[in-house]
RNA sequence: GCGGCCGUAGUCUAGCUUGGUCAGGACACCGGCUUCCCAAGCCGAGAACCCGGGUUCAAAUCCCGGCGGCCGCACCA
């Protein structure tokens, strides 16, 4: 029986995946478990692969630092994060329909409560309020609503043995770079600006997840959070101004427009598209990134996150979406404004100072008001509670007392009536010579599962029958196959000691004799090993082997002794197939 | 979680309507022959009815439940 015509590149894919140890679905044995997968041996090469080409490009070329944070995470950090409030979802169900809706925005849509009123409502206020408000079922107009739930996507455990501490497998890296903030600035030697990136396992309790790679429970992310003083220039800006990127801003969506515009990051910036520099110097890194992988810049557009789709931190967000055969565009990174939010929440709930200083080129002078306790009278007037009205002064605006004092002649401070004579107001002449302030964060944040599934999606050919993953040369699992072309002793002999050879210089080589000559190839081609190389007569009478290029076929015949070095122009310099050597036939 | 469709060797599938042969094929894989530059051929081997329960003399087939997959709704920080 024939491959069913309708197969999409989906499913021919999932089956190249599960056929030759990319990737299948986890725990089949037992019946499966939605949203876990396992990565077989060469899909764990190739994500790898994918992984440490995140690391060359952003990581090292940005000078930026890798750590690795624990993804079982404390209750206080997503307390402190907004996590745990942003991500239960009080869903109710209509017990006549079935259909599912969010409990509070029901009481907001037909209510009219503010979010602000819906947050505080625990379940069983929903519950009451649901009735007490006599709300209808949006779709049958049923009245009658299960009990609502309260969906945490967040994985729940407990942390020890006798545990009150409850932790979370953390939904995003970032947390875990936040916390560490500190100590990751003065490693950096507190210069500004900095980043930090993380790969590592995320867990989302999803409540559906489907569509292979794409949607996992628990996925790889690799996050750069990327600190800056929101006062200075991106210096790096110039260097990719006029790289083109399409893009969707919420204004356009708002007016359902989905075309998206094509624009320099110049122009994008000039028309106030983006927010920040960073954000744009990271859309244009993040393009070029996925172009690397082999996807065609056509293939890849922004899309901004409307107010009400961004996440809780995040002042301006857009979707970076690759074209896919079976789902159309769909999301694989996301680049978000994080302004201060984090560092300042988790500055509030620790208590830690997180700002940092920066002194200024030259030191600003300024004057300014102030206001100074006089205690000869402060004293003896309130006794007791002089100390506390010490304490009040320092929290008012000095301006603001003195316009006080001046127009109605006293100050008041909780009940205490301060009199012009129990203060002094000046102006004092203040040298600063830096300043203390939270950092920016842009970032960048890629899944290495979605990134493998779409660089296996745009690798995918169908040649004559045959299929070919033209994955680019840096990131094959399988660099070169080494054949004897005959079975013959001489010449299996040769070819294992040139494996071995290439084995022991590092690469990764695959050493094949079953089958035709012709057959090995397509095994090769089908896992994307972009060079073979065949051992022949004419190499025991000469020492030159055949190399065989995955994608035009082509051969050049080359001389053993150069051959290490010829394979790592290819791999490591980028040189053209064509120059390996002189060509066959 | 709801609705629709679906689940058979490594992969793709036939068989299911109408219960009854050793569950058939193709490709892949393994061993051998072939001595070979693009999945050639021949011989041989291994390998499957998602799980549980029910109906029945008899279940891949019918019924119920579970798990899983795809699509739609909802969710997607």
């Amino acid at each position: 029986m024939e491959p069913k015509q309708t197969q999409d590149k989906y499913e021919k894919i999932t089956e190249l995946a599960k056929r030759r140890g990319f990737f299948w679905p986890s725990y089949e044995i037992y019946g499966g478990v939605a949203g876990f997968v396992t990565f077989g041996p060469l899909g764990t090469i190739l994500k790898r692969r994918i992984e440490d080409k995140f690391r060359d490009f952003f990581i090292r070329r940005f000078g930026m630092q890798e750590i690795e944070s624990s993804i079982i995470t404390p209750g206080k950090v997503f307390e402190a994060s907004g996590h745990l409030a942003h991500f239960k979802e009080p869903l109710v169900e209509c017990l006549k329909c079935h259909k599912r809706f969010r409990a509070d925005h029901l009481l907001q849509e037909q209510a009219k409560m503010s979010d602000t009123e819906t947050e505080k409502l625990s379940l069983k206020e929903l519950e009451t309020t649901l009735k007490e408000k006599d709300i209808h079922c949006p779709e049958c107009h049923s009245k009658n609503f299960d009990t609502p739930k309260q969906f945490l996507t967040m994985f729940t455990t407990t942390i020890g043995p006798y545990s009150e501490a409850t932790g979370y497998g953390r939904p995003e890296a970032a947390q875990g770079i936040f916390v560490e903030f500190k100590r990751l600035y003065e490693y950096a030697r507190e210069k500004m600006p900095f980043g930090v990136a993380q790969i590592g396992h995320a867990l989302r309790n999803e409540i559906s997840p489907r569509q292979g790679l794409i949607r996992l429970r628990e996925f790889t992310i690799m996050d750069v959070e990327y600190f800056f003083d929101p006062e200075e220039p991106c210096p790096w800006i110039k260097q990719i101004e006029n790289e083109t990127i399409h893009i969707i801003p919420a204004e356009l969506k708002k007016k359902n427009i989905k075309k998206p515009i094509k624009t320099t990051i110049k122009k994008a910036m000039e028309k106030g598209y983006v927010k920040t520099p960073w954000q744009a110097f990271f859309m244009a890194q993040a393009k070029l990134f996925l172009t690397q992988l082999g996807v065609p810049p056509d293939k890849q557009r922004f899309i901004e996150k409307l107010e009400w789709e961004k996440a809780h931190y995040s002042l301006q967000s857009f979707d970076q979406e690759i074209y896919l055969d079976r789902w159309g565009w769909t999301e694989v990174s996301g680049l978000a404004y994080r302004t201060d939010y984090d560092l300042s929440r988790h500055m509030e709930s620790s208590g830690v100072d997180m700002r940092v200083y920066k002194e200024y080129e030259k030191p600003i002078t300024k004057e300014r008001t102030v206001i100074k306790p006089v205690m000869a009278k402060l004293g003896p007037a309130f006794k007791k509670d002089a100390a506390k009205i010490v304490q009040l002064l320092q929290k008012i605006n000095p301006k603001d007392a003195e316009t006080a004092l001046e127009k109605q002649g006293f100050i008041m401070l909780e009940s205490f009536k301060i009199l012009p004579d129990h203060v002094k107001i000046s102006k004092e002449k203040i040298e600063e010579k830096g300043k203390h302030f939270i950092p920016h964060v842009v970032e960048p944040s890629f899944g290495s599962d979605r990134l493998t599934y779409i660089t296996l999606e745009y690798a995918y050919q169908q040649k004559e029958d045959r299929t070919v993953l033209k994955l680019p040369r840096e990131i094959a699992p399988i660099q070169i196959g080494v054949f004897p072309l005959l079975n013959r002793d001489e010449l299996l002999k040769k070819a294992q000691k040139i494996h071995k050879k290439l084995f022991d210089a590092g690469f990764s080589v695959e050493y094949d004799d079953s089958g035709s000559v012709g057959r090995r190839y397509a095994r090769m081609d089908e896992i994307g090993t972009p060079l073979c190389i065949t051992i022949d007569h004419q190499t025991l009478k000469d020492k030159t082997v055949t190399i065989r290029d995955r994608d035009t076929r082509k051969q050049v015949r080359t001389s053993t002794k150069r051959l290490i070095s010829t394979l790592h122009d290819y791999f490591h310099n980028n040189k053209r197939f064509e120059e390996l050597g002189t060509p066959v036939k």
